[in-house]
DNA sequence: TTACTTTCTTAAACCAGCTTAAGTTTTTTA
DNA sequence: TAAAAAACTTAAGCTGGTTTAAGAAAGTAA
């Protein structure tokens, strides 16, 4: 609980009164390695805050083969947002593909909470505006070859690609597995 | 203005004195065709509304050829918020592609505008949400086959498919324009 | 109306990335 | 610690979508 609100004390002030009201709506969850956190088709109850380990949000194209739409890290919330806000069956699935420490929240309490202390839209705004502006970002260079994507991320995030399975990476980038091993092969003759 | 502030009003609920602090700190720009609202590589001073007509974003990748990253339509916003938000310099272009109306603000009114009145806070933690909300499902959607996207998107959007240049929307679709003539080719043969 | 510019179409050649299929390595489970 | 399952690799053949190039149509301006 200390580190959600650290976290929201890097961007607003809180007060006591603020803070236990937090710690009253959140609850802690630890899901295992695989654990699917909320199932495609499912209601989508609540928002969640990823302590520590990682969450995926995927989803199963038409041929069936399922495609990672992104990642939460520490410090990083993730819920499919338009399911929770309007009470609707969930387009996306999320899974946890580490041992994984969440804090989560139910839609009533979250709205509760917004409510009651005002001040912390100020911190969702943010929050928001952040997940927006990477997403826009991740659409300007999943634009380029996906070779040019691959080097790109691997050089911008050098700790993630150690972190996560390969075929994962691979859904995330867009393409197949097949094709990040030729990548990979490639890359190592160069740097080996 | 009026259309500004019925737009807020369905969101959230507005005083007096917050409808006067709105009315002067935005200030109304018309923009003809092809106008570039923003340039790549300059400072992001404003945030825009779009009152009447449509905006696009885009980029130039590394071959020189220009990619539209997202349209505004009536009641949207847009600027390149991470410039925007870090005052650094915009990664984006924004261009009018119709005679555009716009109600703009700049970054230092927009701060003292949401400190003065914190309960703005809310409606633009909502609107972040729906915008990130939109491009999640895009990039979902995205990840088909580009002839799928396509017939999904005039499906979806008939009335912008028409009032769009073909070239641009190519563009968003992320294709070229000589693959969209042959989809439009093909398609007209099936329903003539 | 004419000239100029931009947008749209057509078609053939080409290639980045996918599919398939089989083998190898690593991880999980019993 | 052995067997089963999952993840990763390799390579050949294939295809959806790009490139190139040239012409037709539609906007825009003078």
């Amino acid at each position: 609980m200390e580190l959600l609100l650290n976290h929201i004390k890097k961007f607003i002030e809180l007060n006591d009164d603020q803070i236990s009201h937090i710690c009253n709506s959140f609850y802690i969850i630890t899901a295992p390695k695989r654990k699917l956190v909320l199932n495609e088709g499912e209601m989508c109850t609540h928002l969640y805050f990823v302590v520590k380990g990682c969450l995926r949000m995927f989803y199963f194209d038409e041929k069936g083969v399922e495609q990672t739409v992104q990642f939460a890290l520490e410090n990083w919330w993730m819920t499919d947002i338009d399911a929770f806000n309007k009470r609707e069956k969930s387009i996306f699935s999320i899974q946890a593909i580490e041992k994984t420490t969440l804090i989560g929240i139910r839609k009533i309490d979250f709205d509760l909470l917004l409510t009651d202390h005002p001040s912390l839209e100020k911190y969702f705004r943010m929050i928001y505006e952040r997940a927006y502006s990477a997403s826009l970002y991740r659409m300007k260079y999943a634009r380029s070859s996906k070779e040019d994507f691959y080097y790109l991320f691997c050089s911008k995030y050098p700790d993630f690609i150690q972190r996560v399975p390969q075929k994962l990476l691979a859904s995330f980038l867009g393409f197949t597995p097949e094709y990040l091993s030729e990548l990979r092969k490639k890359n190592s003759k160069v740097r080996p």
